[in-house]
DNA sequence: ATCCTATCCTGGCTGC
DNA sequence: TGCAGCCAGGATAGGA
C-alpha cells in the first residue's frame, strides 16, 4: 500500500515531468475522486494553471499551481490503497481504472488511476484543510527522539494503532509499522505509556532507518498494485522482517513469524524478538 | 481518552 | 470448473 516511502517515489519520479507545465485540459471519469469538488469546478480550477513544484507531505503528494504568477491553489492527491499517478505521452493506454486525467501543454497527460476508487485527487485553496491535522514527518528535524518520547508517554495506546495514527506520526502504514516495531524488538500490542526510554529511543531510529531504506528501494509491491511512475515494482518487499511473511522464520531469531489483528488491521511480529507485554489477567477464585 | 464498527471499493483468494 | 463469500486496507465518522 502507498506510504510514505511510495509516494515519495512518486513525487519524485513524477516532478521533473511536471515541473512548468500548465494544465490543457481536465477529464474526470469518477467524479468521487475529486472528494466532493464538482467536476466543472476542478475543471475551471486547473485549467490555465501552472505547474511550479511537487513534493509530499505524510501520504499526500502535493502540486503547487500558479496563476499569472500569482499563487493558485494546490492538486493533492492521495493513492489510498491502490492509487497510481502516470505522467506520460498523448496515445498512453491508461486502463479502464483512470479516474482522472490532466492534459499537459507539452501533450503528456498525468492519469490518476486507482482500481478500488478509494484514492483522491483535491484540488484546495486552503492547504491546511487537507494537511493541518497531520502529525510531524518522521524522516524531519522535527522529529526528534525526545519530542517522541515524551509524546508516547502523554498517551495511552496500543503502539500498533498509535503509529498508525496520522495525527500522531504522519506517513506510516501498516507495513512500516510492522517492521519498525520489530526492528526496535517492540511488541505491537505494548502501551505506549509503557516504553522506556531506552525502547523509544530504539523505536525513533528503527522508524527513521526502515523509511530511509525504503525509500532508497523506492518503496515495496508485494501485490499487483503499487508500481512506480514508471511502472516499475519497488524493491523494499524483499527486505520486509515480517510482513506479508506468517510463518516464516524470523530473520533475526528464525522462529515463526505470527499474524494477529490489532485495530482491524494484520499485525506481523516475531514473538520472540518482540516480546509480548504483560498481561493483567483475572484473578481466578479458584485458583489452586 | 480510547476503542470498536461500519463505510467506501474491487480483484483475488478460499472453500465447497 | 464455477461461484458465492470473504478479505485486504487508509481514512473517517459515529457510537460505546
Amino acid at each position: 500500500m502507498p506510504e510514505l516511502p511510495e509516494v515519495e517515489t512518486v513525487a519524485r519520479l513524477i516532478r521533473p515531468r511536471l515541473a512548468g507545465r500548465s494544465v490543457r485540459g481536465v477529464l474526470v471519469r469518477w467524479k468521487r475522486t475529486l472528494g466532493g469538488m464538482s467536476a466543472r469546478a476542478f475543471e475551471q480550477a486547473l485549467v490555465g494553471a501552472r505547474i511550479t513544484a511537487v513534493w509530499r507531505r505524510a501520504k499526500f503528494v502535493v502540486i503547487d499551481l500558479e496563476r499569472d504568477a500569482q499563487p493558485a491553489g494546490w492538486l493533492v492527491g492521495h493513492l489510498r490503497m491502490t492509487g497510481r499517478i502516470h505522467v506520460e505521452p498523448a496515445g498512453w493506454d491508461a486502463s479502464a481504472y483512470e479516474r482522472v486525467r490532466l492534459e499537459l501543454d507539452d501533450g503528456h497527460a498525468l492519469h490518476f488511476i486507482d482500481v478500488r476508487k478509494f484514492g483522491r485527487l483535491w484540488f484546495t485553496r486552503d492547504l491546511n484543510e487537507l494537511l493541518g491535522a497531520l502529525g510531524p514527518e518522521p524522516l524531519s528535524s522535527d522529529f526528534t527522539a525526545a519530542w517522541f518520547a515524551q509524546e508516547l508517554h502523554a498517551r495511552r495506546r496500543l503502539l500498533k494503532p498509535l503509529l498508525l495514527d496520522q495525527s500522531f506520526v504522519a506517513g506510516l502504514g501498516n507495513i512500516y509499522v510492522d517492521e519498525s516495531l520489530h526492528r526496535a524488538r517492540l511488541h505491537p500490542l505494548r502501551r505506549s505509556d509503557s516504553v522506556k526510554p531506552v525502547e523509544s529511543e530504539r523505536l525513533h531510529a528503527a522508524i527513521r532507518a526502515v523509511l530511509t531504506r525504503a525509500i532508497e528501494r523506492e518503496g515495496s509491491s508485494f501485490d499487483a498494485f503499487y508500481r512506480t511512475p514508471e511502472g516499475k515494482p519497488g524493491g523494499y518487499q524483499d527486505e520486509f522482517a515480517v510482513y506479508d511473511r506468517e510463518g516464516e522464520p524470523c530473520v533475526t531469531c528464525k522462529s515463526a513469524i505470527i499474524k494477529i489483528v490489532v485495530g482491524q488491521r494484520g499485525t506481523h511480529f516475531c514473538r520472540t524478538c518482540q516480546r509480548a507485554p504483560r498481561t493483567r489477567r483475572r484473578r481466578s477464585v479458584t485458583a489452586p
